[in-house]
RNA sequence: UCCCCGUUAGCUCAACGGCAGAGCAUUCGGCUGUUAACCGAAGGGUUGGUAGUUCGAAUCUACCACGGGGAGCCA
């Protein structure tokens, strides 16, 4: 195992002279008389090791092994490196190959491959320059989010995957089952609803989850500041680059939270992600600004320099009404904001992150607070330039009557939703709550174009290869 | 799910009705403290599948499969 120390990361911040031995996969080898670069990566950062192997350190039989893809341990000292490119490497005096790697089959060269070739072989492509950068991008912004919310007292809690509730106004979800299916598609309810469910393991028809929300509002409104950070599942047959039947989502849940707190904190939080990754990733994020997207890392300064944009639905719709353009969709009230709107509000508009409140009840989820007008709801969604909606929020409907009233108008069986009317029923509190994606932000931080390359292992419809 | 585009060597692409091509990769040789090194040579193909049109199909048509872009749904 490597120890702290000895990670290649740690052995490239090391004064020269010191005796060392790292390991890793090969990238590339190159040769000249009496004399052989090796470049190495252990994962640990952007930057490979070179190690300088002389004629005579290893036998010929082994040298020739060593190709793209071998894994290997190098013990030398390292050197201050004579030519650019690095300023030390290590100079081998014995190179020990662990595995090699056919390099008549092995599909990685050192010439770039297409995203598309990539996702072909994702159980190699973190060993590519790119995919390495993303999993570091995708470690440091996970640690970003657990230090936010552990940094304001929140509690990380764990909502369940697998659920009961089989509507939670948020698409289609993967019904989990022991039964025998009989040939019959498993979404297919002609046969009448959930015939065999008492039969089933649960004794009710089960699903994977949606999004913890209403798991979280019920510790929210015991324990205060609370978050949830997992997988969720949609059974949406969409396909596109921006969604995965397999994701992961960040959802805080406050109590004693309105909607003005929720929008404040969202700002904060996408503001101290961007900061945190920034210091721990540079070298990764420069790499991505330079050969996947070159404003990234002047859109990521912007995002965290100036304040959010916020107007109301109502607002934006005036706005979308005033500009002078042929919309495939025209705005008007009562509709929801299409890409070609979202786009429009943040890259032209603001040319910024917006937030967009107050959206019509009609097009909005059952458990969002229902404003004095009676027509708009409590909701925020933050709309970020390239990417769209980033995170949606709302303030909970908090009042008993008004939500049971809210969850019949949308036709939801509110005797399986006792429990989340007893949260109203017993010490209820103003609260709110927000979710972010996590692969849409990682897509923001890199400017990767397709949401199935910030994922190790993209779960799409059609697709569940590795 | 809808609308467009694509599928040719391991990879990225050319050939657009008339002999299947290039660069990179691979193998071999040369040269050089190299930096996605450089120079030379060789090997490598059921042109995604099935049917059809044609004297002749990688090329035109239909259907299917897979991939990409846009849209819807959403995070």
């Amino acid at each position: 195992m490597i120890k702290p120390g000895e990670y290649i990361k740690d052995i490239l911040a090391m004064k020269p002279g010191a005796s060392i031995n790292a390991r890793g996969w090969v990238k590339t080898r190159r040769d000249s008389k009496g004399i052989h670069f090796l470049q190495v990566n252990d994962g640990s950062g952007f930057q490979d090791l070179q190690v300088v192997v002389e004629d005579g350190i290893v036998p010929e039989e082994i040298l020739t092994r060593i190709t793209t893809g071998a894994c290997i341990k190098a013990v030398g000292d390292l050197i201050e490196s004579p030519a650019a490119g690095q300023a030390v490497e290590l100079r081998a005096n014995e190179i020990i190959l662990i595995g090699d790697a056919d390099p008549t089959s092995y599909p990685l060269q050192k010439k770039g491959h297409s995203m598309e070739f990539l996702r072909e072989i994702a159980h190699l492509r973190a060993r590519s320059n790119t995919f390495g950068a993303v999993c570091r991008v995708r470690n440091a912004l996970s640690d970003a989010i657990h230090r936010f919310f552990q940094g304001r007292g929140f509690l990380y809690i764990h909502t369940p995957l697998l659920t009961a509730s089989d509507c939670e106004g948020a698409g289609a979800m993967f019904r989990v089952t022991t039964l025998p299916l009989n040939g019959a598609p498993p979404n297919d309810d002609s046969k009448g609803p959930d015939a065999d469910s008492a039969e089933d393991f649960f004794g009710k028809p089960a699903y994977l989850t949606v999004s913890g929300q209403l798991e979280a509002e019920c510790l929210a409104l015991a324990l205060g500041n609370v978050y949830t950070f997992g997988p969720t599942f949609r059974a949406e047959n969409s396909n596109t680059p921006r969604h995965l039947a397999e994701f992961w989502m960040v959802e805080p849940e406050m109590a004693f939270c309105d909607l003005n707190d929720d929008m404040e904190l969202a700002e904060e939080f996408l503001k101290f992600i961007i900061r945190y990754v920034r210091e721990r990733r540079e070298d990764d994020l420069q790499f991505f600004n330079k050969r996947i997207d070159s404003t990234i890392l002047a859109n990521l300064d912007n995002v965290c320099e100036a304040p959010f944009g916020r107007i109301t639905y109502t607002e934006a719709i005036e706005w979308l009404q005033k500009a002078d353009r042929a919309w495939e969709y025209p705005p008007f009230w009562g509709t929801d904001l299409q890409s070609e709107h979202e786009r429009y509000l943040t890259e032209e508009l603001f040319k910024k992150p917006i937030i967009v409140t107050d959206y019509p009840k009609e097009i909005k989820a059952f458990y969002m607070r229902l404003n004095d007008d009676g027509k708009t709801v409590r909701a925020m969604d933050v709309l970020v330039p390239r990417i769209g909606e980033i995170i949606g929020g709302s303030q909970r409907e908090e009042r008993y009557n008004e939500l049971s009233s809210a969850m019949r108008l949308q036709g939801l069986d509110v005797e399986s939703y006792s429990w989340y009317l007893d949260l109203r029923r017993y010490g209820t509190v103003p609260h709110a709550g927000f979710g972010l994606g996590l692969e849409r932000m990682l897509m923001y931080l890199t400017g990767m174009k397709n949401i199935r390359d910030v994922i190790p292992f993209p779960r799409t419809p059609g697709s569940i290869e590795f």
